[in-house]
DNA sequence: TGATGTGAAGCGGTTCACAGCC
DNA sequence: GGCTGTGAACCGCTTCACATCA
């Protein structure tokens, strides 16, 4: 085990991980060793080692991973043993999906809250989500005990609204908008560009031999 | 200029430089300097030329580049100088979202179909974008010349949905499953993985230092 | 014996620094 | 003089290969 960075590329792979082991543990597998997992779930057993020496020694040699005690282990390292408040800003039509969205339940993130700045929206739920004035952003933000933004705001409003994000104390952003976002060192964002990610794919269709799923 | 094989880094980056370039032609800048850029948007200048570097010579030195001039040939270069169609696979909420989702348009990327297996969702329509039935697939692509697949459908179908994707001819798919989906090396697959983001979000929550956005 | 944990090598991408050109 | 295009240096992540240990 050392202690080092642990950089984002890490983190989302014990993502996947976890995922695995909850695959694995769910059709009753007890243990598994590196090399199987990676042929398993097409990943390379190296690096799963490697991975997950970052966070101590999990693993038994000779006989492999404990299949519940690692899952157990990932969910603890990625903060999914404790419940998270998560709220969206932006109640359009993928903001309002998302929060509609369950896939989050079984990673102990719960949306609870959306944010918007349109009168007819204000006041209505989707879900069991009540969409609220963006002007009582900070007052919600404590009240809730939100430590997650999910920003669904078009590209032209999303660096103000990253701003008030920042002000309020949150420390995680997911944001959606098609801009680079500026915000200081202590806080994490990630930009899902989907524009980006389509336009990427585009360049592709036009070469002759193309790559596959990363 | 090079003849190398472009990573998906490079082309993502394209597709910022593009973003940049649509703006400032917007805001009647003419020529801008690959510093200037740089410095305006939170790039690297080095990484901007080299990048530019792998496609042509685009810039005059002692100059830099002209706005429009290169705004066009990145358009050519990620091939958005053409139409292309897409479908989305799954008529769920982030699916119909997506479809009814206007920052493609300029991109010149548009939605020509939805599909579903779900009886009472076929035939309706979000926006202009009918659902169909997913058993009528291959017709479908075929008819309406379909070159993108979206997929939006529970994380259990969606191998099964990319297999069919694949056989339709399809080259290139934007996953949204959270699972790691295999497929030929001829066909480009990129996943976008909600969860896994929120996942490694998560971990950085409890961390004392925090990167930024990447 | 068999699989982990890990130093070392390898590789790809980023940044530097400057020759070359407008 | 100023900025591009690019070889070289650098850096970080991935993979290899093996000493280590149950």
């Amino acid at each position: 085990m050392k202690v080092e960075k642990i950089s984002e590329l890490t983190t989302s792979r014990l993502s996947v991980y976890l995922r695995c082991l909850e695959e694995l543990s769910a059709s009753g597998v007890r243990t598994i060793s590196s090399e199987e997992l990676a042929r398993k779930f097409r990943l390379n057993s190296a690096q799963i080692r490697k991975d997950l020496a970052y966070f101590g020694e999990f693993g038994v040699r000779g006989v492999g991973y404990y299949v519940d005690d690692l899952r157990e282990h990932l969910r603890r390292i990625l903060g999914l043993d404790k419940e998270h408040k998560v709220c969206i800003i932006g109640a359009g039509r993928l903001g309002t999906a998302l929060a509609d969205y369950n896939g989050f339940k079984k990673s102990n993130f719960s949306v609870v809250a959306l944010f918007d700045i349109d009168e007819s929206k204000i006041g209505k739920s989707i879900g069991n989500v009540k969409i609220y004035n963006f002007a009582d952003f900070h007052k919600i933000v404590r009240l809730e005990k939100i430590e997650i933004a999910v920003i669904t705001v078009p590209a032209y409003a999303a660096q103000q609204v990253l701003d008030e994000v920042v002000r309020a104390g949150i420390k995680a952003v997911l944001n959606f908008a098609p801009v680079t976002l500026i915000a200081d060192a202590s806080v994490k964002v990630k930009t899902v560009d989907l524009t980006t990610s389509l336009e990427s794919l585009s360049y592709f269709l036009n070469q002759p031999v193309n790559g596959r799923d990363e």
